[in-house]
DNA sequence: AAAAAAT
């Protein structure tokens, strides 16, 4: 087997269905690198700039070779291509990374932080941050799939909920969790020596080194760790304060970005879908309820009170819907993204907890009921582009409905249309052929 | 406002 020389798929051994849809996404995002602009920063810019065409090239132990090929990747995304090599080098290099949803930016820390890993050194050597529960699952999934072939290799989930023993130590090799638990394991719990982390990925970066997110617990734990730590944060959006943010909390970063964001919009069509009120909203969102249910639909709501509220109606008028946010207890919400993952559910009512990196192959339609904003009620761009990051994924095309109740939301949505330069159109919800057409 | 903690 091997990459051959030819485009993703010729020549190449696929398992099963998920890794042909992980084949998908890799085609898809080869294709859409062609149009694509890679901006690559190197911190020596006397080293010459080097990237990799084929996963041999870099080196890597064969048991985690054999973990790339039978995911179903055989040659490294754009991303990769020029992140993996650095990643990679010796000494370690530090991070920055921006590339859009479904680039493939998972795979590479992950890939990074398997190749560090020394089995026979029972502690953890890797850390990895999720802003959520589901994403820091998701994710895991991932590090256990592409590390199936070390059969000694061991995962801990540092998330609500996973209590362990007083006095006891993590032995697993990899920590992925989200930050309070990551953060108490670390000080007050002392599960995890922070002084023996080599590699320390920032999933979702912008969001957990920003003030109003996540920052004084990503700080707080990065600045435990040892002063040669690899620190790598990968983001789909950077808001320029945060950038700059990024650049000074990270020592000698070196810097890449796929840019033209442009791209996820242009295979998701965006509408909106003018009302007065919120009941107004909710008899809309009934009336094309059957059109969305073709495939899979995300309906994002401003507070989990609107969620759950809405998530009730919806069920009252006889439409089965799964709910999914924060005031739910762990185990419920990781039986309802499971169940949302197998298909069993159609719908899923939730709020910004699902607003980033979940990966859903199926979801065709991002319903935002509220549209996003900040704690001040200004547009929130970044969530808005991870919300409908949600769809048009695997080249499909992607339909994202934002609903609009008043003057003042008309005015949030047309400065989110300004900030991306990308027409919302206008939908009638009383066309329904015309939005059966759209949704398929 | 949501998310994020054995508090």
């Amino acid at each position: 087997m091997g990459p051959g020389g030819g485009r993703a798929g010729s020549g190449s051994r696929v398992e099963d269905r998920a890794a042909q849809s992980l084949l998908n996404k890799l085609i898809r995002s080869n294709l859409v690198d062609n149009t694509n602009q890679v901006e690559v920063l190197q911190r020596d810019p006397n080293s010459p700039l080097y990237s990799v065409k084929s996963f041999e090239e870099l080196r890597l132990k064969p048991q985690l070779l054999q973990g790339v090929y039978a995911m179903g990747f055989n040659r490294p995304s754009k991303i990769q291509e020029n992140a993996l090599p650095l990643m990679l080098a010796e000494p370690p290099q530090n991070l920055i990374a921006q590339s859009q949803s479904g680039t493939g930016k998972t795979a590479a820390f992950v890939l990074a932080m398997l190749s560090q890993v020394e089995p026979a050194n029972r502690h953890p050597q890797c850390l990895c941050l999720s802003p959520t529960y589901e994403l820091a699952l998701q994710t895991g999934k991932v590090i256990e799939q592409m590390g199936k072939f070390y059969p000694e290799l061991k995962l801990a989930y540092a998330v609500r909920g996973n209590k362990l023993e007083r006095g006891q130590k993590i032995s697993e090799h990899i920590v992925i969790g989200t930050p309070g638990t990551v953060l108490d394991w670390c000080s007050k719990l002392k599960f995890i020596d922070p002084k023996k982390i080599k590699v320390f990925v920032l999933d979702e970066a912008d969001v957990m080194i920003a003030t109003q997110g996540h920052q004084d617990q990503s700080i707080r734990i990065q600045r435990m760790l040892p002063r040669n730590c690899q620190m790598l944060l990968f983001s789909a959006t950077f808001e320029d304060s945060v950038w700059k943010f990024a650049q000074k909390v990270v020592p000698d970063p070196n810097i890449i970005k796929l840019k033209r964001e442009e791209e996820t919009l242009d295979t998701i069509k965006q509408y909106y879908v003018l009302c007065n009120s919120r009941d107004e909203k909710f008899q809309a969102l009934c009336n094309i309820y059957g059109a969305i249910t073709i495939a899979q639909a995300m309906i994002f709501c401003h507070t989990r009170k609107t969620a759950s509220w809405l998530a009730a109606e919806l069920s009252k008028e006889g439409h089965q819907v799964a709910l999914l946010s924060g005031e739910m207890v762990v185990e419920q919400r990781a039986a309802v993204i499971e169940r949302f993952r197998e298909g069993k559910e159609k719908v899923l009512v939730t709020t910004n907890v699902c607003a980033r990196g979940i990966d859903v192959e199926q979801v065709s339609v991002v319903i935002n009921f509220d549209l996003p904003v900040d704690k001040d009620g200004n547009p929130d761009n970044e969530t808005y582009l991870h919300r409908i990051g949600r769809t048009g994924r695997f080249g499909k095309r992607g339909l994202a409905v934002n609903m609009v109740d008043s003057k003042h939301s008309m005015n949030i949505l047309n400065r989110i249309q300004e900030h991306f330069n990308k027409k919302i159109e206008r939908l009638d919800t009383d066309d329904l052929d015309e939005i059966e057409k759209i949704a398929n």
